[in-house]
RNA sequence: CGGGGUGUAGCGCAGUUGGUAGCGUACUUGACUGGGGGUCAAGGGGUCGCAAGUUCAAGUCUUGUCACUCCGACCA
């Protein structure tokens, strides 16, 4: 069990924000977790659970969370070279024999089109699928594209002047899970897929390392969430790729989450789907392939990562709104004097590129709005009231160390832009810390699982051997989520078999 | 798919030995309020998850079923 005290970083200061969530039966995370999670999701309105099994509904503060991350990600992927394209939701059946083990690791979770019409049910049953609709060849609803995509390439390219093919899309996917949870695993889920073709192996190598850096700067400098990069170990690895790197992040439980993948498909695939292109020296040759991805289940990262007993708390650099303007007033007037100030603030703050909302809202009162906002974790918000027009001031509240203090309205755009960069520094720092405190290299099996019980990130030598990780995983549930990039060399016993390692690897019960 | 738990007003819950449903909050109206979830008064809102069964009578008992949730197996 670990302890929260650290996010907990409650000022005794006068200029405390008192806490009320414990009138509003929210779970805290010590209490249980799971629920915190839930309470948070369902309350702060990102998303909630719709009438399909194991299906949700993103909200729309949920939503502008989620275009936030695309916007930046797509500006990443474009600056990196890569154009966006829309591939078809249904495969054929036939589509996923091609690759055998991409088959067997997608086959027990795929949703399949079989008929294409209903009917009035003539024994007055109501609507029924019509048998005669039965479709020749049945579709798969994609879990992922490889297959619709290689197979597309095949005709895209011809010579080594088509290559490479750098594109992403942005899709939807299913994968029938058995168990499901908000955002971290659900059986539609939105993501990004990125899918490249090279004509070397050397080039596509660079290129899912690439898009890993690209994964791991926006996790660290957008989520503010410190991840590790490193490479899957065969068991872990991706259904037809022969490399698959990875950035993991470490929760607030002490769990890990993974929170993006990047492929090295070798030739799989081209070979599966015949994509050969001739070369500078005419001969033909299978391309290389890559493909890419992080889905809507960073949206749980974030919450993990950084949401306290008062809520959700978000990065300035994807919180749908930054800074909230709540005014106090007695009187239709006094309302109309701050409103005519705070038109003038927005307009300021806009001008730096703030995301500001003024909830003038007259049916709610200034402490409803207050905390509302904090449980959605708006990063700043003010509070302008008469006093602040007389004396030229604003109350400025933080999110994520929950202080607040009185700020000259004179420049304000430059102090909410610092503040808002300070917030974001800290909300990394913090969690930075988190992980630190809650890493630590083992180097006995029984100290290994004394420690996995405590949650977080274990370094311990492994001997290599997939028979040794899942005995691992058989007896405490751990698995390796990474062989770090970073590694260093250092001789070591594996843990378990007591066999010779060259490295540690990164232990920790996963999402 | 196996095991546990929960489904009663928008949300959170109570409901005794079976006797026809209640609390808090939210909602509506009004007044007073207003710098951290206001106060008072008067109101509105429920096929008790769904379907069968037992019974004179079912929120309550029985069976089935669906959903959610937690724990396993599977997974981003």
């Amino acid at each position: 069990m670990l302890s929260f005290a650290q996010f907990n970083v409650i000022s005794k200061k006068a200029n405390t924000i008192p806490q009320f969530n414990m009138a509003k039966n929210f779970s805290s995370r010590a209490e249980d977790y799971s629920q915190w999670y839930n309470d948070i999701v369902k309350h702060a309105e990102l998303a909630e659970n719709s009438s399909v099994r194991g299906s949700m509904v993103i909200k729309p503060y949920g939503y502008a969370l989620w275009e936030n991350m695309q916007r930046e990600l797509d500006r990443m992927f474009k600056e990196t070279g890569h154009e966006n394209a829309y591939f078809p939701l249904f495969i054929p059946k036939s589509f996923f024999s091609k690759e055998a083990s991409h088959v067997e690791g997608f086959a027990k979770e795929c949703a399949v089109v079989t008929h294409y019409r209903l009917k009035i049910d003539e024994n007055g049953g109501g609507i029924i699928v019509d048998p005669d609709a039965k479709l020749e060849e049945e579709l798969i609803v994609r879990p992922t594209s490889e297959t619709i995509i290689w197979d597309t390439y095949k005709r895209w390219v011809k010579s080594y002047r088509d290559l490479p093919i750098l594109i992403n899309q942005w899709a939807n996917v299913v994968r029938w899970e058995m168990r499901t949870r908000l955002f971290l695993r659900t059986s539609e889920f939105l993501w990004q897929e990125g899918h490249t073709a090279h004509a070397t192996e050397r080039e596509a190598i660079a290129e899912a390392e690439q898009m890993l850096e690209v994964y791991a700067d926006f996790a660290e400098n957008f989520m503010a969430i410190p991840v590790i990069k490193g490479t899957k170990s065969p068991n872990e690895r991706f259904a037809g790729a022969l490399e698959t790197y990875c950035i993991e992040a470490l929760m607030q439980d002490g769990k890990a989450l993974q929170a993006g993948t990047s492929h090295f498909l070798g030739q799989n695939f081209a070979k599966a789907f015949d994509v050969k292109y001739l070369s500078k020296e005419n001969t033909l040759e299978y391309v290389w392939a890559t493909s890419w991805g992080v889905s809507t289940r960073l949206i749980g990262a974030i919450i993990m990562g950084h949401s306290d007993d008062n809520g959700l708390v978000l990065p300035p650099r994807l919180a749908p709104i930054q800074v909230v303007i709540i005014p106090i007033y007695k009187n239709e007037q006094q309302l109309e004097e701050i409103s005519d100030e705070v038109k003038e603030i927005m307009k300021r703050l806009r001008s730096k590129g703030i995301r500001v909302k003024y909830d003038n809202r007259d049916t709610q009162k200034p402490g409803f709005k207050f905390a509302e906002y904090e449980y959605k974790g708006v990063p700043v918000r003010f509070g302008i009231g008469p006093r602040d027009l007389e004396n030229k001031t604003i109350e400025v509240a933080r999110r994520d160390n929950l202080t607040k203090e009185m700020m000259p309205m004179e420049g304000i755009e430059e102090k909410v832009l610092l503040l808002l960069d300070e917030i974001q520094q800290n909300l990394f720092e913090r969690a930075s810390n988190f992980r630190k405190k809650n890493s630590k290299n083992v180097d006995t099996w029984e100290e290994f699982k004394i420690e996995i019980e405590k949650g977080g990130f274990l370094y311990a030598h492994w001997d290599g051997s997939s028979e040794t990780e899942q005995k691992i995983k058989e007896e405490t549930k751990a698995t390796i989520r990474a062989i770090p990039l970073d590694a260093k060399e250092e001789m070591g016993k594996c843990i378990y078999s007591g066999l010779p390692s060259s490295k540690r690897v990164v232990f920790a019960r996963a999402y």
